[in-house]
DNA sequence: TCTGGGGTCCTAGGACCC
DNA sequence: TCTGGGGTCCTAGGACCC
């Protein structure tokens, strides 16, 4: 989906359309008077862009930068609170139209999805790639029709190609890749853009002289796994030849679930500690909610401190058995908190509760584990008396 | 006035078992 | 006086993504 949030509140708010305005913040600003909303210029705070229009992305403010910072760059954009529960519904809607048409659909997160079109494509009669723009062009149709928005779509032979062609022709573009258009139109690309090279292993790149795709895909195999091990360094040179067998998965269970926060002052372990702990129950509470609404429970119990320094440390617990009840889960955390350093204050706490199961469920791991006392021996032993 | 919140996946070492 | 090979689980940290 293109600019999501953005494009979401500018349905609300169709008088923001074609200026610059974003969306974040953790907390609602009253807007000065004579104003509708406020500007950048009137937040104070700690909070990050989680999305701006096209146009605040002309003035360099982009989603992850905090908002002190954005406001320095673009002081009159429009500031809209975040309303999760609006984006929710505008993803469940275009995820819906898109189901009408292709059944398919791999979840990535709220405002993203991949489509296995094979089906769809290869009955179409017409020649492959001519029909693939067909079927593009009946998504954004059905997507436009649910929600008023627009969208992005990359048609290509699997999903890596198609994630990064879906990011060329934003917003509303249609981007046909096959693997004979791949030294013309993915090989120029800085390796960024390749899903999975985040920064570390950009700059790590750039410090070996490579920068696009294309001087990726054409560089020593032996040079990248002695950068950055075997199965990284094959995942490279593959990515960059646009090879990828990853099949598009309808479905998948939860890992774990967590809630964090980060405090607006950072908290001192002794000084503050009554409120410290009024949120880390709080935060407890809210993940047993989670887990209970997701018909779960979790016998790994993780606890997240980040410290004013902005190092994060993290520690495990793992229990007997699986839960779902705040107190059994603000117990372990507890014990997790214990084998933390606490001489740093602290800017934000976290809780999360992983290995799941559903309740009642035997786990292949408990079937598998040894009885806790061995059974009774048949015999009368000779050690019975010891 | 730097740097949110909810996730997944990977690595690596140590414990423990067979 | 030397010391295997696999496997699983647990823990901590980090990269990355939306």
């Amino acid at each position: 989906m293109d600019a999501f949030y953005a494009s979401v509140e500018l349905l609300r708010y169709p008088q923001l359309r074609g200026q610059p305005a974003v969306v974040g913040g953790r907390r609602r600003v009253e807007p000065p008077p004579g104003q509708a909303f406020p500007r950048l210029r009137d937040y104070t705070g700690r909070g990050v862009i989680t999305t701006s229009t096209y146009e605040a992305r002309a003035l360099g403010v982009h989603s992850g930068m905090g908002l002190m910072k954005a406001a320095k760059l673009a002081p009159d954009a429009w500031l809209l609170p975040a309303d999760f529960d609006q984006y929710r519904h505008f993803s469940r809607l275009f995820k819906q139209a898109v189901r009408a048409i292709a059944p398919l659909v791999e979840d990535r997160g709220i405002d993203e999805i991949y489509i296995d079109l094979t089906e769809l494509i290869e009955s179409g009669g017409a020649e492959p790639w001519a029909r693939a723009r067909e079927v593009a062009l009946q998504l954004q149709a059905a997507v436009r029709e649910a929600t008023g928005l627009s969208c992005s779509i990359g048609v290509t032979p699997n999903k890596l190609l198609s994630k990064i062609a879906s990011d060329l022709q934003k917003p509303g573009g249609i981007t046909v890749i096959t693997h004979d258009d791949l030294q013309q139109r993915i090989w120029p690309l800085p390796a960024r853009k390749i899903n999975g090279i985040g920064p570390k292993a950009a700059a790590k790149l750039t410090a070996l002289g490579i920068h696009t795709v294309g001087e990726l895909a054409n560089s020593d195999a032996a040079l990248l796994v002695q950068h950055f091990g075997k199965n990284t360094g094959a995942w490279l040179l593959d990515a960059a030849h646009g090879r990828d067998e990853r099949v598009v998965k309808t479905y998948s269970e939860p890992k774990s679930i967590s809630r964090e926060t980060t405090f607006e002052d950072d908290l001192h372990a002794v000084r503050d500690r009554d409120k410290l702990s009024e949120i880390f129950t709080n935060l407890c509470v809210r993940v047993a909610e989670d887990l209970k609404r997701k018909g779960v429970v979790g016998k790994t119990i993780g606890l997240k401190l980040r410290y004013d320094n902005f190092k994060t440390v993290t520690r495990d617990h793992t229990i007997e058995a699986p839960t779902g009840d705040a107190v059994t889960i603000r117990r372990a955390a507890g014990e997790c908190l214990k084998r933390v350093p606490l001489d740093r204050r602290i800017r934000l706490l976290g809780v999360r509760v992983g290995t799941l199961s559903k309740p009642g469920e035997v786990t292949a791991q408990a079937a598998a584990a040894k009885p806790q006392r061995a059974p009774r021996p048949l015999e009368p032993s000779l050690f019975d008396d010891l």
